[in-house]
DNA sequence: AAATAATTTTAGACTTGGCTAAAAATAACA
DNA sequence: TGTTATTTTTAGCCAAGTCTAAAATTATTT
């Protein structure tokens, strides 16, 4: 079925949603996501039931149906893939590959994209760290914990964020902190919940606590 | 100034109708290329003139101002650029790359179509042979006779195509020529205007009057 | 459990870009 | 040059996606 930009936006939207609170979408989180007002929303949603890309019920918020998990998964697919050439290709910084990628998952024709998977060499994780589905579907899992669960003494491996906003980004820039960074817990303050860090630098960093639980290591 | 793609579209037919016939562009012409009806093309002519894209006169056709020409060659240097990264680094035939082109072009990234120009090592034309503006706009001549001109017994190599078709080009990949093919003109029949050529692989190939006057061609 | 607050839906309107049919202007021809 | 043919514009309508304001429903609080 061909959609268009608006209703693909809606479908990622209410994927992320679904995703993140195991429950069906409400209106008003939907419009957050996608910036509108309810009003309109509600006129989406019912447009994507009829076209039976979501199941929704007055009052009660949308799930994803088959085709439209199927749909949203391509275009989230498609997202992390053109971040990936974004970032490894043409050097742009992981702050600045979110918005362009939001236009490019748009661009239609499965052949690109399975192109351009290739020529990227079939990545696995975008440069967040978030896994990319491959054409099936099929999303990569990963040993992970978030810095914040681990214990003092512990070493680790940054291997995602699950905060993307400009100015978190970039704060991680001054740290010299990206992803592949070594990090070893020195102290954890319980006061303010910060922690100290020394990093593969040798460095020695304070992480706050608006950085810490944004942040996903693997044990090494 | 932030355009929608249907205006897009409009400024880019109008400047290829400028282009071939020195003249404003007829309503008619304009609703050929991006096929709709005329009375679509009125409308969109006179917002066009209102934003100052275009001059235009009831009934005496439109032609491209200076900033509409500027936003114009620009979305052909995108789409030209696009056409170059399918081609190079994705390998697609170029008669796919033109339609995947049509929706790259629309972007919006000075930024990343500067890079994009970049990582492509700042190609002067595209896969059809066609001339990519610089971020100037300013587009690269080149010294090219159409082969039709030339005398038997020239020896020459082909740069460029005038005629875009998917037909056409894949017949040209069923004769094995490609850009940089080179070709020496062995007899021309008067009677049908079709030429007999000699390929760089020895080959001998006889190619009609539907294909000769669409060859662009370098004297060697 | 009733009253208040918050959320969601409906109703009606606007913009963009398209359409068809009819009117107006220009071009072509006899 | 007058008449017909073609092109272009106007007029009125439609669908998508948005909006605000008001009504309906659900949630929360006292």
């Amino acid at each position: 079925m061909l959609l268009t930009q608006a209703e693909e936006n809606y479908l990622k939207a209410i994927f992320k949603i679904n995703e993140k609170t195991n429950k069906p979408a409400s209106t008003n989180a939907i419009a957050k996501h996608v910036s509108t007002s309810a009003a309109s929303v509600t006129d989406m949603l019912q447009k994507l039931s009829g076209k039976s890309l979501i199941h929704y019920e007055k009052y009660k918020g949308a799930s994803l149906s088959e085709s439209g998990n199927k749909t949203a998964t391509q275009l989230i697919r498609k997202h992390r893939l053109w971040e990936v050439f974004l970032f490894d290709k043409l050097k742009f910084p992981w702050e600045e590959v979110h918005d362009i990628a939001e236009e490019l998952e748009h661009i239609r024709s499965d052949h690109l994209i399975n192109r351009l998977d290739n020529f990227l060499g079939n990545p696995r994780f975008d440069p967040h760290g978030d896994p990319i589905p491959n054409a099936e579907g099929k999303f990569m899992l990963r040993n992970q914990s978030t810095l914040e669960s681990l214990p003092i003494g512990q070493k680790c491996m940054l291997v995602g964020v699950t905060e993307h906003s400009v100015p978190f980004l970039q704060h991680l820039n001054g740290l010299k902190i990206k992803l592949g960074t070594q990090i070893k817990i020195l102290e954890k303050q319980s006061f303010d919940r910060s922690m100290i860090v020394e990093l593969d630098t040798k460095t020695q960093v304070t992480l706050s606590h608006s950085v810490v639980p944004n942040l996903l290591v693997k044990l090494i």
